[in-house]
DNA sequence: GCGACAG
DNA sequence: ATCTTGTCGC
């Protein structure tokens, strides 16, 4: 699909400030969602130290609750994070995934905040004036703002803030944290909350977002930027190892039979160690 | 001034 | 978010 709306994002953070509270006056609080029979749920992960992103998104039908689309986007990460400027790191691979899906979803649910942010723009607002569809926000930690205790499982209470009420903390499987909804963009909180306990009766999560983070997973442990990180990071505890026996006067041929019949070695390295490579290893690693 | 701070 | 370590339940 086509974005909507690519919105201008200052280089300055002090600007993007001013630019999110700019944007705030954009957002659409009353219910603009009629027919929902579909449902797209976003998330993103990261690896390579930060430097990749994974994003992906899931469209789900609303009444069996299968799975009609997929999309995904992977490719550096240009931001860090930072509290409030969340947006920033994921808008840009979030778009990017929705270029990729083919159906138009009728509402769009997202990991983060809508309103309930410190400018009151937060990452949902910004995918729904980018996309121009409705869209609510779901965190997995409390932002901002309080709330009264919950009991049960379907059990929901205002979050306030400032005499403010900016969103809704729901108890969606019991045993587990509650999520915080808030309105992302053209809708209302009965309607959010009512679509999102729907769509949560058996996993914490929105559903799609749930599949979506799944799919950013797979994504990343299939990255090969990933698995080069974890050879050289079991290429480290190797080095660890060797160093220690090294220590206790062993010759490296001595060391190398004592490793390669160590079975925490051999799931460290596909191939059998040689004095010769170990040597080397050690030599360009000094302490 | 200090602490807290979506992912 | 990711990484690491340890603990618990099926």
């Amino acid at each position: 699909m086509d974005i909507a709306r690519k919105l201008f994002i200052p280089e300055n953070k002090k600007e993007v400030f001013v630019a999110q509270e700019k944007y705030a006056l954009e957002v659409i609080r009353d219910n603009h969602a009629d027919k929902i029979s579909t449902i797209a749920g976003v998330d993103v992960s990261y690896g390579d130290k930060g430097n990749s992103a994974y994003a992906a998104v899931v469209v789900i039908d609303t009444d069996s609750q299968k799975i009609v689309e997929e999309a995904t986007w992977t490719g550096p990460c240009e931001f860090h994070y930072e509290p409030g400027l969340l947006a920033l790191r994921e808008i840009p691979c979030v778009l990017r995934a929705f270029e990729r899906l083919k159906i138009i979803p009728d509402i769009v649910v997202i990991d983060g905040n809508g309103i309930l942010h410190p400018r009151s723009f937060g990452l949902a607002c910004h995918a729904g004036l980018s996309l121009d569809i409705p869209t609510i926000g779901c965190a997995k930690s409390l932002l901002m703002g309080k709330h009264k205790p919950l009991k049960k499982q379907g059990d929901s209470a205002e979050i306030r803030h400032m005499g403010e009420s900016l969103g809704v903390a729901l108890q969606s499987q019991k045993g587990e944290d509650p999520i915080y909804v808030s309105i992302g963009h053209k809708i209302d909180i009965p309607t959010a909350l009512s679509l999102v306990k729907k769509i949560t009766s058996s996993t914490r999560e929105p559903l799609p977002i749930h599949h979506a983070h799944n799919i950013c997973k797979e994504m990343y442990y299939n990255d090969k930027k990933h698995q080069d990180d974890e050879k050289q990071q079991n290429k480290q505890k190797i080095i660890a190892m060797i160093k220690e026996l090294r220590q206790q006067g062993l010759s490296y041929s001595k060391v190398a039979s004592e490793l390669n019949k160590n079975s925490e070695v051999k799931k460290l390295t596909p191939r059998k160690l040689t004095p010769r490579k170990m040597r080397n290893w050690i030599e360009s690693n000094p302490d």
